[in-house]
Parts: structure tokens; sequence; C-alpha cells
DNA sequence: CCACCTGTTATCTTATATGTAACATGTTAA
DNA sequence: TTAACATGTTACATATAAGATAACAGGTGG
């Protein structure tokens, strides 16, 4: 399947912004990339798919990125929604039309693939922002311990 | 995310074999090949994890391809624990251990994905063959009336 | 003015899926 | 026994996508 980390880097984006808790001040997208160990210019990529997607709020020039609502009010589902391709299983759309199951899986595997796709969107509508932050904020407290 | 199509061939492939309502029968690589409009390098390929994985028997030099279980015995869990990664989501195991999120971030992560991964296996385990075959026939049928 | 930021685009590298070819080996029928 | 054809496996080429990185126009604020 696929070897992305785009979800979870996104993630990690919004935790860093709402964990204020034990975040430093500075939301440069230099500090946030400090963070993942990646690149500023990777941390603005999302973040502009994040602002698009109306979870983040951002002015150019200056670091003072914030949340548009609160952590549970953000769900996995809306960062998946905001950073990923759609579907998490794909079809073959080049199947041979002249024979009768190339001609009629794709639309028996698209039926199986929503249905799977649909359970999996519920249950990432159920987790928050807020759980991972304060999953987050747990372990930083426990390891400081 | 991933824009690969293997789940998807290999669904088709265990259609193409368990189909015989449908389907002629010639079970060689080649024929299953060009069901799918591929090549049947590839088609033997991904038998050869259908037949790791306990789903279809096969003998070199004869194209005689079978299903091991019934169709309603194979489920698309099944065919996704042949074919794919176990893993729909990748965490990013190189964020900042020295950063209080960076260094929680991944075990939080691993949770949430848990939970949709494993909701999105409970609803592949309810797919069966039998179905895929069902909507196949059910749609040539329709298609020939 | 200057240092720093965002937002966007472009390029490079790397990883993966697929297409394709090749080949050792097994099978079957003439 | 030979020819035709099959599987199973490996190797390589190509296309696509993710991520690293650089660059730059323009905003911000001391």
């Amino acid at each position: 399947m696929k070897y992305s980390h785009r979800l979870s880097d996104a993630v990690h984006i919004l935790t860093y912004i709402g964990a204020t808790e034990i975040v430093e001040d500075d939301l440069s997208s230099r500090a946030i990339a400090g963070s993942i160990n990646s690149n500023p210019s990777l941390v603005r990529r999302l973040m502009s798919s994040l602002k698009n997607a109306g979870l983040i709020s951002s002015e150019p020039g200056r670091a003072a990125v914030s949340l548009s609502k609160s952590t549970d009010e953000i769900t996995l589902l809306d960062v998946y929604k905001a950073i990923e391709e759609p579907d998490l299983f794909h079809v073959d759309e080049e199947t041979n039309q002249q024979c009768p199951v190339g001609a009629n899986i794709q639309s028996a595997l698209h039926k199986a693939y929503d249905e799977v796709q649909q359970q999996a969107e519920v249950e990432m509508s159920k987790i928050t922002l807020s759980d991972i932050v304060k999953d987050v904020v747990d372990g930083n407290k426990k390891a400081l311990s």
C-alpha cells in the first residue's frame, strides 16, 4: 500500500499548536519542523491544506498560527480529508470490458470498498485532536515523573 | 496516499477463478491477465502471494489453479492480508525525541490508527469472495438482458 | 531598513507499483 | 522424446508519488 506519513505529520502539527501546555511559544514553521524532524517547507505545505480545510488560521508574515476550532471539535477524519486522497483503496479502472469479469468487477469492488471506507471514517470521526493531545501530554508527564 | 490496485487485481484473480459460471475454462495466467488487462507475470506474482496465504492451489506447468476454500470462506480481509502491507496508515517514526510533542506523538498516533484499522478489518472480514462473485455474475446477467 | 515570517512553486532524490522480459523447470500431447 | 505451453521466480525499466530542499514574492514588526 502506501508509505506516506503525511497524515501523521499533519496531526503532529495540529497537536503542536494545540498542546500549549507543553509547547513553548514559538509557532513558526521552523519550530514545528524541528519537532517533526522535517523542514519548514513541508510544514507550510501541510498547513496550507489544513488552512483550506478550515482547521487552522494563519497570516502571512506572522508566526502566529492557531486552531480554528477547539481540539474536541477537530477529528482525525477532518485531518484525513484535508490531507489525504479520499479513498483508502483503489479500483483498477483498466480492466478488460470484453470479459464478463473485467466488465463487472469494478462496480463490485467499489461497493465493497465503500463499506470499508465508511466504517473507517466513522471510526476516524470518533477520534479527536483532544484525545491525541491528551495522550501526548500524559505521555510527557509520565516521562518526567 | 498510495495509488496501488494490487488488492483489486488480487480480488479480480480470485473472482475469475471462482466465477466458473461466467468464465471459460482457461485458467492460465495469460487468460487471467487478459481479463485484468495486465500481464501474466503480474498475475503470477500476485498468485504467488495468494498461494502462500493458503487461498489458492496451483502446480507448476499446469494451468489449473483452484480456490483452496469455498468462496464464502474467503474474505476481503484474507486477500488484504495476503497482498498488502498490514497497516492502512503509517506513523512518522523519525520525530524529534527531544521535543515533548515529537517524543510522544508516535504512541498516540499508533493508538488512534489501531482503532481505525481494527474497524476497517472487521468490515473487510464481513465481505466475502462470494459477495463479489455474486455481484459480478449479477452484473453480467443484467448486461445481457 | 532589516530580520524574519508565510505561502507558493520548482527541483532533486528516493521508494514503490507496475510492465515487461527472461529463464529454469514442470506438464502434456503428438 | 520432442515441442508447445505452463508455472514460479528474478531482474530490470518506467511511471508515479512522497519527501527534502531551495528559492522567492510579499507581509510583518521592531
